[in-house]
DNA sequence: TAAGTCAACGAAAACGTTTACGTGACGGCA
DNA sequence: TGCCGTCACGTAAACGTTTTCGTTGACTTA
């Protein structure tokens, strides 16, 4: 029997387990819709053995499950977590959002993601839609300097940076690698293979995350007595990443021979630095030894001559959570680890 | 005056615009909670020119929002949409997603995303938690057959298969590219360039697309004839893209010369087999012509070598939200194009 | 002027939960 | 026996909306 008529299906309500409210399972178990609400929510103490075993046996016959709204409503916080990105089209955002996924579900949490395009306008919009939607906490993956930040700070409202700290409040709760610690680690790898003479790729410098990183490096280059000379930090204003290090290298290409080692402040640049070298007609052995951050796992399939300091994003989620949970620690600094892809 | 208590920040509660329901907006605006319900949701016929400046400059002033679980509750259906992913570790998916989420944003909406990690039993948590959550829609990115997945067909519910297609019922709503004409035009791309000695590397066969892709890569070759055998088609059981592609390649150097061109069901699997080609020690000249799907955007970076079907994986998103709206085409495909990247 | 139409708005119910409070039964203790 | 405490459970209010229905007043029309 088809239907080919043009009422929504919705209508159709074949299973009937579509719309089962607490109330049926209470008049089906016999029982008080309070006694339900006890025995779903763990409320063991609540409830004699068998009254319990009888609703728990309604709520699987019906395919019961608490209504998401209702419970939003009554207790003023949902179950969504927001996630909100400075840029989806980054691998290494996307491996931190999948991340936090995985480490949400098992705590009966869903993720709600948004893309702010790095812009503060459109930030603030998802802050404000994301609290109408009462979630419980807001997860900041590189977060912009913007009017409604400071308001939810100062409300009181609770945030979560990642990556790169609270523009705005040192103290705001962060999570990620010790990045001034991780530019020195880069140095002194270089410096260790006896490389000196350096240049530094990197993004726009608002980014926390950029601004120590490149703090870390200078200042081990200058504890090392090969300061790097300022016109060797390169970047291009407003360009995404693959850009920036595509320039940089054209830059370095004009103006003599490459360095010996290029520090990029993302995988993502020296994709970019590297591919202009190719161009270039670059000998291998001229090539300049690459040096990048976040460790992209395709590095070893499609760039295996990048080195690369390893960010460990798999273990971002469960950190989120761990946060959200005890409210407790206001600081996460996770471990990085410099993955060595030189020819010896 | 700083606050070294224990209190949760919570209660500070500074700006007072927590917390402002439609009530608040109705006392100060001197009308009655309906009036202002109906200003906000723009019926806008109901209310004098003057009432509604007073309600909005009530809503400015008091920063109002409506609450999502409110609304929820009574008009059973959220503005939330569930987008659940096979697996978010695939560049594509992500990409996917990210474009959805775009498209969702300019429409009101929110996204909630999910990894079903191709595995039915989290496929099913998740359309049963995303119900329970009032979700206007579910978007199926790469859906594996489930018990509850057919289920929620008879039930109606609004499903959107992405990429694959609904593996119970031909007739569900269908977002994507024409896969078999796509393994006819792979076919023929080599072919225009005399190459007739190729392999193909794909993934599992559960998926429609992959299926597709390869009836249709068969087929052309066929009617050219020179029909690709079947030891030709490679692929690897459970295993992830990168490393069918590293293995199919090395069974094609362990059985003798490796073919004049590869087509890989994806660009990841094109990458793991050009990487074991490069480890051999391939000559360049003896480097098979490579053919992707997807056309990663990373690919002009760090796979030059790599031509690609191109998925315009950035329209999918307004795709998903026609669907959403319309209720009415079940079925959109989006059209592919073959980017050279080939030696000339 | 009386009746009828219609726009503008208010009152109240309903959506599905959680939870404070009340109630009856039962047992221990003086 | 009378009193109190505890346990298991029910009653009902509250959360913030949307929407149906009813009411009021102004305006048109006969």
């Amino acid at each position: 029997m088809k239907d080919k008529t043009g009422v929504p299906r919705r209508s159709r309500q074949a299973t009937a387990d579509r719309g089962v409210s607490i109330r049926a399972v209470a008049a089906h178990a016999q029982v008080s819709i309070a006694t339900v609400s006890r025995v779903v929510n763990g409320l063991a103490n609540m409830a004699t053995p068998e009254t319990a075993a009888r609703v728990r046996a309604a709520i699987a016959e019906l395919g019961y499950r608490p209504s998401s709204a209702g419970r939003s409503l009554r207790q003023r916080e949902s179950r969504l977590v927001a996630v909100i990105a400075a840029n989806l089209a980054n691998p290494a955002m996307t491996a931190i959002a999948a991340s936090v996924e995985v480490a949400l579900r098992s705590r009966g949490l869903v993720l709600a993601l948004c893309d702010s395009h790095d812009q503060p306008e459109l930030q603030d919009e998802y802050l404000l839609e994301m609290r109408a939607h009462l979630v419980r906490a807001t997860v900041l993956l590189g977060a912009v300097a913007s009017p409604k930040l400071v308001a939810m700070i100062e409300a009181g409202e609770p945030l979560l940076f990642v990556n790169r700290r609270c523009p705005c409040d040192d103290d705001q709760p962060f999570i990620g690698i010790d990045n001034r610690r991780a530019g020195q680690d880069a140095a002194e790898f270089l410096l260790a293979k006896g490389i000196c003479d350096v240049a530094v790729a990197h993004g726009h410098l608002a980014s926390s995350a950029t601004l120590d990183r490149i703090a870390g490096i200078g200042e081990a280059f200058a504890a090392a007595g090969a300061p790097v000379p300022p016109e060797r930090f390169l970047t291009t204003q407003g360009a995404e990443h693959l850009e920036i290090g595509y320039r940089a290298a054209d830059h370095l290409l004009s103006a003599g021979k490459p360095p010996a080692g290029l520090i990029c402040a993302s995988d993502m640049i020296a994709f970019g630095a590297h591919r202009r070298l190719v161009e270039a007609g670059l000998a291998p052995q001229a090539m300049p030894q690459f040096l990048g951050f976040d460790d992209n796992p395709l590095n070893p399939w499609v760039a295996p001559w990048l080195s690369s300091v390893r960010i460990p994003y798999q273990a971002y989620g469960d950190a989120v959570v761990r946060m959200i949970d005890a409210g407790g620690p206001r600081r996460i600094i996770l471990e990085h680890q410099i993955v060595d892809r030189s020819p010896h």
